[in-house]
DNA sequence: TTCTTCATTATTGTATACACTTTAATTCAT
DNA sequence: ATGAATTAAAGTGTATACAATAATGAAGAA
């Protein structure tokens, strides 16, 4: 055994999917808005790491969805289309339609309340916290549902399609708050807790159509932002 | 300019996307068993290009769920498990339920037609093809139901779902005959043909349950194949 | 000025070199 | 023989070098 003595040693080399994992959350988070040009040389420097572990975390990015790669141009956040806006809220109702009614065939009192608990930290974050936990807390929610309804494969999927979602909302600058979101997500809360799956269905189904509603989808271009402040 | 293909001939380099794609459909068309070892300079050398490209495509392949990475140890033809398979299915069930509605929405009559020439394709494929040409008609179907139904992003999803059945059938060794998902396409083609979406949606469940049914579905460990005979 | 053209610079695409880990083969002790 | 320990071979993980491509900027003509 030998890595005991880390003096000063620079951050113990990231792999692959910690850098992945640190550029979707900046993504997620709206520190990198779609367009922002991912250069990888910046991106090694930042991370303290070659090129070759940079390009292998913006092709697994390419295919979530949430960077696009053009040859010999190199990667940028990506740029949802207004069809593709669409598409993501339609699969969205489709699957966790399914994932709200699977979820109230297996979650225990105890489950929910773990649920009541998350919303008591949106309210919070809505009364006092930044946007950016805000935004986080608010997706959340919807993958802590489909963590307990148990498919993981369905999970995983939606996972993707929250981020994608995120990435969504700020290009198409939403006209709704957080607080719409939350009342929304009370109203399903009730619903779960009288185990009334018809009601929990169509509220979710309502909520995610609200929140596409909001959008104000036309095509922009916004600018991109600065890498280092985003990811260091 | 076109490409013509040339299965010979190192000629033009492939590109990563390319050697993702051969890969993936070697893995569905079930030349490359569950647990097959992907060596990365034995595929270079077969492909003609470095490490680099060839890692670069597994880690997508990992990404899709088609291969397992075990660092240090190199990437495997997955193995899926037990619960793996069941969700996958079910995962196809909810999404494919809303495809096929969506589809009666919007499908033209001669959108129907494509989909009856495919059936006839099938048939011929159950008496006199291959076995892989079988399976990949018998799972090119749901895809054509699904591009025409419009959704490009649950048609991703599905595509990546039915290449992980792909892998599930064979590593579950199928009880069923194709011929038995060939019956259950023609009905449902026949729903589709009346227009009646309550059917429809309900033979599409049932078909889906029905391959999963078929499956045995036990915890095993087949061995790998060599790849050069699958791949070249 | 404004647009073109060409040289320069920066960045991506790919291969290769090297360090490190795992696997196997061999040796030695029991 | 059998099994543990050691050594050699093979393979993966990462960085770097070089080639190819695109972006940048300067110089000149309209």
């Amino acid at each position: 055994m030998s890595a005991v003595s880390s003096l000063r040693a620079p951050a113990a080399a990231l792999d692959t999917e910690a850098i992945h994992t640190r550029i979707a959350e900046a993504i997620a988070a709206h520190r990198l808005p779609p367009g922002t040009k991912l250069g990888e040389e910046a991106l090694g420097e930042i991370f303290g790491v070659s090129r070759t572990k940079i390009r292998q975390a913006l092709f697994q990015l390419a295919g979530d969805k949430l960077v696009t790669l053009i040859p010999g141009r190199g990667a940028f956040v990506a740029q949802p289309s207004v069809r593709e806006a669409r598409e993501v809220f339609e699969a969205r109702r489709v699957i966790e339609a399914a994932i709200v009614a699977r979820y109230l065939e297996v979650a225990t009192a105890s489950d929910i309340e773990v649920l009541a608990d998350h919303i008591t930290l949106e309210e919070q974050a809505v009364a006092g916290g930044s946007a950016q936990s805000r935004n986080h807390l608010l997706g959340d929610f919807h993958e802590v549902i489909a963590k307990t309804a148990g498919n993981a494969v369905l999970t995983e999927i939606l996972s993707e399609l929250v981020a994608r979602t995120s990435l969504i909302t700020l290009f198409y600058q939403s006209t709704r708050g957080a607080a719409d979101s939350l009342g929304e997500h009370r109203q399903l809360l009730e619903a779960i807790r009288q185990r009334n799956v018809d009601a929990a269905v169509r509220l979710m189904h309502q909520h995610l159509s609200n929140v596409e509603r909001g959008l104000v989808l036309r095509e922009e271009t916004p600018a991109g932002a600065d890498l280092r402040s985003a990811l260091a």
